[in-house]
DNA sequence: AATGATGGTTGACGCCGTCAACAAAAGAGA
DNA sequence: TCTCTTTTGTTGACGGCGTCAACCATCATT
């Protein structure tokens, strides 16, 4: 009654799979159901009978997606525990860089019926609650910071994902740079995420916390 | 034989026309040729007398919709001769918040192969070149600060795309934010990009402008 | 008047998502 | 074991899509 058992192949487990690569070599606009299913060697028909439509599938894989994506987030931040941001933003864009057309299917593709899908925006929303707790870590705890906080979580975010954005955007590809900017980019980017917090929490009479590496670099 | 002149109705005109209400309503993936047909009163082959695909109809869309983008952007960056980047990043919001669906097709879908639309490259190049002539603008004159206001670019432009983006994005609606976040989101951005690109050109030896409008306005 | 280009129509083909009806298989209760 | 029901998979349709092919109307040019 919780979940199928021991079936000899789990053909929604297959069909999520599937679908799931077909995604990640060609995008979410070249997934169909029947080429799933001829995939799998099974009818057009057949994975019907474990998602309800096209966007119950696409739903599910993105919430894997989410999911994944924030373990990715966890796993890169635990690494190092003072939490820096800087960690952070390189995990960040690490993950859009490897999985350009997943990260585009949760950030840059229009969601089905969000209320018919409640687990893709717990999943989410807990993407997103791992850069926002990486914030509110810098301040004191308790809620007396937390707009603070949040407006630093999203500013972090705008950028992060403005870059990661960018760089996959089409136009990029045909913009001359000066040759140096290209290696140097995520540095940089780095430093002025860095620059920009450090301002916007200095105003506030809060402690200047040493937020840098004490070492070289 | 440069462009067709007197028809009683230009049939090509008005099938980009259609198109764009449709995308600007419905997004790019309810866009189909029969449609536009259909919505014109003709056949369904008809549209394709003036363009030879989908693709073509719309990367015609895309160019109109950089074009448009960069006369929005030049024409506040205009009414305010000094260039502060905060006008820019206002009309750069603006525009998305204002058409969020193109803003879309622009920067958040797949470009048809872009060697075959060249027109289409044309005009998003240029619109980036508003952004970064800004950028230029702060600087001296001359190549020696290029690389230096690209990266600085490069950081505005990130950082506003994800804020336009994000602001769009699904999972923006499901974040439980600190009430007085969201109106102060804007005003706190700007502030961050100043701080950011401040702090960045000071390290610099270069003389320390005064970038902040003197006086009021 | 004949010609050929231009712009439009009709009809097909093979995809697609999905509804409906059916069949096989797997448990559950007797 | 023999039913009966539920689950799972199949087949076949329907309408919509992009696009190829063939045909037709209009009109400027020779």
């Amino acid at each position: 009654m919780a979940t199928g058992r021991k079936k000899s192949f789990d053909l929604k487990e297959a069909c999520v799979q599937a679908a799931r690569d077909v995604i990640a070599e060609q995008g979410i606009e070249a997934l169909s159901m029947r080429d799933v299913a001829r995939k799998l060697g099974i009818s057009h028909q057949a994975p019907y009978r474990h998602f309800e439509s096209r966007d119950h599938l696409l739903a599910e894989i993105m919430r894997r997606c989410f999911a994944d994506f924030a373990e990715h987030l966890d796993r890169r931040k635990s690494s190092d525990e003072n939490g820096d941001h800087e960690d952070m933003g390189s995990a960040y864009l690490a993950y859009a860089a490897q999985k350009p057309l997943e990260y585009r299917l949760m950030f840059g593709t229009p969601w089905p019926e969000p209320a018919q899908h409640p687990e893709l925006v717990k999943y989410a929303v807990h993407a997103f609650d791992i850069l926002r707790n990486s914030q509110r870590a810098r301040y004191g705890d308790g809620p007396a910071h937390y707009a603070k906080a949040d407006l630093d979580a999203l500013f972090v975010w705008s950028t992060l994902h403005g870059m990661a954005s960018i760089l996959q955007a089409n136009v990029m590809q045909h913009l001359v740079l000066a040759p140096e900017v290209l290696p140097r980019l995520k540095a940089d980017l780095m430093g002025k995420i860095d620059a920009a917090l450090e301002a916007s929490s200095l105003p506030a009479p809060k402690a200047k916390k040493a937020r840098r590496k004490p070492a070289k670099r």
